[in-house]
DNA sequence: GTAGGGTTAG
């Protein structure tokens, strides 16, 4: 508490009429409040009160107020009663201006309020509407049911009777805490309405998201008679921004212009805000262009910002915040989590920094943005951090900003932390615990998640989802599909989202039947084919060698994304069929969509499968110079496959050494595969110990030395090689293929003797053995016959129908061997095969491999 | 009685 004069001293300096005119910091009235605020016994309270009297400044109902806080706060009532019947003044209008008083006091706790209500009850004060409005003023800031009742029912006993301005505030009250049926209640028994009546029955209704409510009262009102004003409108239209219900809200708009409506203050920026919402940007400027000169309406700059967030336009966003003149939280808050919502985390928390150090208190909402920048960076440290700085502020963790917690540490893989912010929560709700299934499945807890998706109060689409895309991400696709099938006769319909997720999962291992089943459900079921959704067709279609299907997906969508565009030339590019997937390039490049970057290593690898050396360099020149995308580490290893499979080593050899980014150890394997083919030894040598610099345990460089040392007849070079691995304990990647049959997908790996079929499998090799009509050359690994694809093959030719394609996906590149084997089987069983390798087909028919030689 | 900012799957 500040230093106050002694009262004398205060009263001495009261300064005369004149004075006071020019120098209002020393009104006395002031400094007689400021006295009484410090009083904290009577001995010093006698004093001025003398002097009170004798100015007559007792008559100011601030000042008595004060005089009887004084006293209440002392507990001696009694005095203060004694001292009031001295003074001409009304009881109630003295303890009323408390309420005020005690209501306007910024720091002050509506509960305090209340004890005076309840000292004004007990001493017998009479009630008057003044106090009831202070009292209903009070139960806003601070909603308690019974409280709130409690004020009902002394107005309904008060013998007032219920006035309207009474039971509009009353409405206003039970709305603000969301309590419909209170308020419907008070509306319907209460047949003399006004205009503010029904205002606040329709922003009941705006504010608990029952639009469409809304805009039939307005009908109703209309038809009573009621003249709506700036304010219904102001609920009305901003109905029409969440419906985007661009019709209505013109047609607001227009009754609004008709009816001599003020559309220049509030109103015109509720207007913009719709315009904006419904995606017209050129009637909200121009409803702009319109107002007589420029405004600094920190609200409407904030409705600007916030629109040009929606239409996901930043930099116009970022200007105008720069330009406003104003900023306050609310602006602030609209900018940082404008980037939060286009994925540039960073920048966000850079803004809170700058919002920091200009002084502006963050509220909850300004701290769940940021929280949830965090999470979605993983910054822990600093999302920690902001939780500190939510407990320091003392602020209540429930609904939004604890979710935002739940998720920032379910993101960070905290799971304890997270259950701990879950179990603390007072407003749980399903993305509470949606936040929390994530944290589980992302830290691989796929169990755990499981059991907690099952306990799960209420389920909705995102926790669905949360756990299929769990299964995806962790190639479990049978309990995918059970957990679909399981999906379906829940009470929650797929969206797309759960379909791209199945798609993508067929995709990953080939399941081309199952991948036809989810098209077949989407046009089934009438899902409309979206551009997302689309792209995961095509790309589940290209990944399972059905080119044609995936051109049929690809025509029908008319205004294609560079992602749907990228998935079709990279079907063409697994496909071996460069031209194609350059023919398609180009007409993208027409149609005015620009190429990304994923984009470029789809048409990079279609030069290189196809061989075409001039074509990859020009792309690959190409994507800087004219569209100003640094190549990544993936760019520069398709040109080197791409020059190792044409045969130029030496050229790969010094691309690698002048690329301007370090090479990793996937290009210097690229570079000896091409040795393996080419039999460069010693290129393969410099290659490998390249390699080994990098990542001393590459299970895939020793396998590869291996087999070119053996193709060499190096034999002793070879098994050096062999007790190298055993030495250093590398593990070799094992080969694995995968077949679809029966509603499953079977896994063989090499040497696999798990399946229930694998004697006539066995047997069946043995037969293709025959086939070969020769022995086979001396073998360094596993021998070629039983590697995972010959046994797929093996199986596809028992289970399957004569004539029929057999469809394999192999994790690894199949080896020379297996290729010839293949092309003879085709021919021998009259089969197609289908075989994906990690980023290629090759289709086997009639005894060759569409592949033309460049495996 | 009214307008601008908020959490979860990809």
């Amino acid at each position: 508490m500040a230093s106050i004069a002694h009262p004398s001293t205060i009263f001495s300096s009261i300064p005369s009429p004149t004075v006071k005119a020019t120098r209002s910091i020393s009104d006395p009235t002031q400094h007689c409040i400021s006295f009484l605020k410090s009083c904290s016994n009577t001995k010093e309270f006698l004093p001025i009160h003398a002097h009170l009297i004798t100015t007559n400044l007792i008559q100011d109902p601030l000042i008595a107020s004060l005089i009887l806080q004084f006293f209440v706060s002392i507990e001696n009532v009694d005095y203060a009663r004694l001292i009031f019947s001295q003074q001409c003044m009304p009881e109630t209008k003295v303890w009323n201006a408390l309420l005020e008083n005690q209501l306007q006091d910024q720091d002050g706790w509506p509960k305090q309020v209340f004890l005076t209500y309840y000292q004004m009850v007990s001493q017998g004060i009479m009630l008057d509407i003044t106090t009831f409005h202070f009292l209903l003023h009070a139960c806003c800031k601070d909603f308690d049911i019974l409280q709130a009742s409690e004020v009902q029912g002394r107005i309904l006993k008060s013998g007032f009777g219920i006035s309207r301005s009474l039971n509009n505030n009353l409405m206003g009250m039970y709305s603000k805490d969301g309590r419909l049926k209170e308020v419907r209640q008070l509306f319907e028994n209460f047949p003399d309405r006004d205009v503010i009546t029904w205002n606040t029955m329709i922003s009941c209704y705006v504010r608990l998201g029952l639009f469409t409510e809304a805009l039939d009262l307005f009908g109703k009102m209309l038809a009573d008679g009621i003249k709506p004003d700036e304010i219904t409108m102001i609920s009305l239209v901003s109905a029409c921004s969440k419906l985007r219900d661009l019709k209505m809200g013109e047609s607001l708009h227009l009754y609004a212009e008709e009816n001599g409506l003020d559309t220049s203050g509030s109103l015109l920026n509720c207007l913009v805000d719709m315009y904006i919402k419904c995606g017209e940007m050129r009637k909200a400027f121009k409803l702009l262009g319109s107002c007589e000169s420029e405004t600094t309406d920190v609200v409407l700059w904030t409705t600007l910002i916030s629109g040009f967030v929606k239409v996901g336009d930043l930099t116009a966003a970022r200007h105008l915040f720069n330009q406003t003149r104003k900023k306050n939280l609310i602006s602030w808050t609209t900018m940082i989590s404008g980037y939060v919502q286009g994925g540039f985390y960073s920048k966000s928390l850079e803004l809170f920094r700058e919002m920091r150090l200009e002084n502006v208190r963050p509220d909850e909402v300004a701290l769940l943005t940021v929280i949830s920048a965090c999470a979605h960076m993983e910054y822990i440290i600093l999302g920690r951090s902001i939780h500190g700085l939510v407990v320091k502020y003392g602020m209540i963790i429930d609904g939004f900003l604890g979710n935002s917690l739940i998720d920032l540490y379910s993101k960070c893989k905290l799971l304890d932390l997270a259950n701990k912010v879950l179990e603390q929560l007072p407003g749980k709700n399903v993305v509470s615990w949606n936040s929390m299934l994530d944290g589980y499945c992302r830290s691989g807890e796929i169990e755990k998640a499981r059991i907690f998706f099952e306990k799960m109060p209420e389920k909705d689409e995102v926790s669905w989802n949360t756990m299929m895309n769990c299964y995806t991400k962790f190639h479990l696709f049978e309990e995918l599909f059970d957990l679909f099938r399981e999906m379906q006769g829940s009470k929650v319909k797929p969206n797309s989202l759960t379909l791209v997720s199945l798609l993508s999962s067929c995709a990953s291992v080939g399941a081309l039947n199952h991948g036809i089943w989810v098209h077949a459900h989407i046009k089934r079921n009438q899902i409309a084919i979206d551009n997302k959704l689309a792209t995961a067709l095509v790309n589940m279609y290209g990944k399972c060698g059905s080119i044609h299907k995936a051109e049929e997906v690809f025509s029908e969508i008319k205004a294609k994304t560079v992602f749907l565009w990228t998935a079709m030339i990279a079907a063409h590019a697994m496909e071996g069929q460069p031209h194609k997937a350059i023919a398609l390039y180009m007409e993208m490049e027409v149609s005015g969509i620009k190429p990304d970057h994923i984009t470029f290593i789809a048409l990079l690898s279609a030069c290189s499968h196809g061989g075409l050396v001039d074509e990859g360099y020009r792309y690959f020149n190409k994507m800087r110079t004219v569209y100003n995308l640094k190549p990544a580490v993936q760019h520069y290893g398709c040109m080197v496959d791409l020059l190792g499979r044409v045969g130029r080593l030496e050229d790969a050899k010094e691309f690698i050494e002048t690329m301007p980014i370090e090479p990793d150890a996937s290009i210097w394997s690229s570079l000896m595969r091409a040795c393996a083919t080419y039999h460069k030894v010693k290129l393969a040598e410099h290659a490998f110990e390249c390699i080994i610099k990098m990542d001393p345990s590459n299970a895939s460089a020793y396998v590869l030395l291996s087999n070119i040392y053996a193709k060499a007849k190096r034999w002793e070079d070879m098994s050096w090689v062999r007790r190298k691995m055993k030495e250093i304990g590398v593990q070799k990647q094992l080969g694995c293929s995968l077949i679809e049959h029966n509603g499953t997908v079977h896994k063989f790996t090499s040497g696999d003797f798990s399946d229930t079929k694998y004697a006539e499998i066995y047997s069946m090799l043995d037969e293709i053995e025959g086939q070969k009509g020769r022995l086979h050359e001396e073998e360094e690994a596993a021998p070629s016959s039983q590697h995972s694809e010959k046994l797929a093959v093996a199986f596809g030719l028992i289970t399957t129908p004569t004539r029929t394609p057999i469809r394999i996906v192999n994790n690894l590149r199949m080896c020379s061997d297996c290729h010839s084997d293949m092309k003879m089987i085709s021919r021998a069983y009259d089969r197609e095969i289908v075989l994906r390798e990690n980023f290629r087909f090759h289709r086997f028919q009639h005894g060759s491999c569409s592949c033309n030689g460049h495996w």
